[in-house]
DNA sequence: TGTCTAATTAGATATTAGTATAATTATTAA
DNA sequence: TTAATAATTATACTAATATCTAATTAGACA
């Protein structure tokens, strides 16, 4: 799980009425009208709510008719709150493990001299000695809508949405509602 | 009321820097400056989240001369993770919890001897233990069309509708098209 | 004492986010 | 097709908060 996964899912959780929500699927299922008198709150803002606690999963919903039950996705709700505890164990690192002279070895085998990847390395440290080297053009902090970050990807490779999949399983960048952004140098799965 | 702190932990772990925070310090011990430097965040930012998780006891810090090292309490991390899955849980209120004693005495409390529902209990523990025992006349991946159920129910209670439905909210049945099956017994709210 | 260093406090600003009302959508029932 | 009900969307308003700069506090030590 990555780092703003977790974050959200405790920015989901760091709501006195979102708890209040959770206590009671805790119960048992609700529909929001229930939910919304049990609180003394209006619809909207249960379905405020749902939204922000289904984004990160922790919602099942059932429909009956013109109701739909909301129940708590306990497994979900367990595994979440577990992923803090393994976050910074690093365990072994494989491009730590590459010396200076490999990795100048594996660019210049997989890059042509004008800066083309030839292909994509099937070797997980090749692929991660590449794909370090292909985000050096990019920023930190900055926001890449998913069509600027494909033609970035393509002056290297024209399979640009494999390379951009790779980012995202690599951790070396994060994706929400279509828009990319480097992670944390800490987060890399290096 | 302990929910608040439930709320307030959550509040302090939803946020990139804070998690950031404690990545850093699951590696080890470190001063302000240092995971100032580490985040690219002046001092005074990283006061203010030392002060959000110390608030939480998610802090403990050693003072070397004028350096201050910050630690993480992974004990109070762990525990505090924990809280939110007890909170709604009411002793006693799942079937989980229901002695084979206890079922027995629900049954032949809410049983004619002649197999008949009485009537349908308004404790969700009691109901549960009725609709699971009135679901065993049914089998495993067999499709129910609606009629074919409507009737099976009646032979306990004249108000199938009801149990019809109860059936789908407890997620002991599932419904498309008119057309009803049993859930995996994973899936049963119980 | 006075100076150095690390941390904190104070105050300002910009962004995020919770809640409400009004309008709209989706589904079921007549 | 129309009506009824539950949920959602669209906006607006307000409150909370993450970050910064500048000023201050607290120890250590020469």
């Amino acid at each position: 799980m990555q780092i703003n996964r977790i974050v959200e899912f405790h920015k989901a959780l760091g709501d006195l009425t979102r708890i209040r929500i959770i206590a009671l699927l805790q119960q048992g299922p609700l529909h929001g009208q229930a939910i919304a008198g049990k609180l003394s709150l209006k619809p909207p803002t249960i379905t405020h709510h749902m939204a922000k606690l289904r984004e990160v999963g922790l919602i099942k919903e059932r429909r009956d008719k013109n109701t739909i039950y909301f129940s708590l996705d306990t497994k979900a709700l367990e595994s979440s709150t577990q992923a803090i505890l393994f976050l910074g164990k690093k365990e072994g690192d494989s491009e730590m493990s590459v010396t200076e002279a490999e990795r100048a070895a594996i660019l210049s085998n997989f890059f042509t001299p004008e800066g083309k990847l030839k292909n994509i390395p099937a070797q997980r440290k090749k692929r991660l000695v590449i794909l370090s080297h292909i985000i050096k053009g990019l920023e930190f902090g900055r926001i890449y809508p998913e069509k600027e970050i494909s033609e970035y990807l393509q002056q290297f490779h024209p399979d640009y949405a494999t390379l951009r999949r790779e980012l995202i399983i690599t951790q070396f960048m994060y994706r929400k509602n279509g828009e990319y952004e480097l992670n944390p140098r800490e987060l890399w799965d290096i």
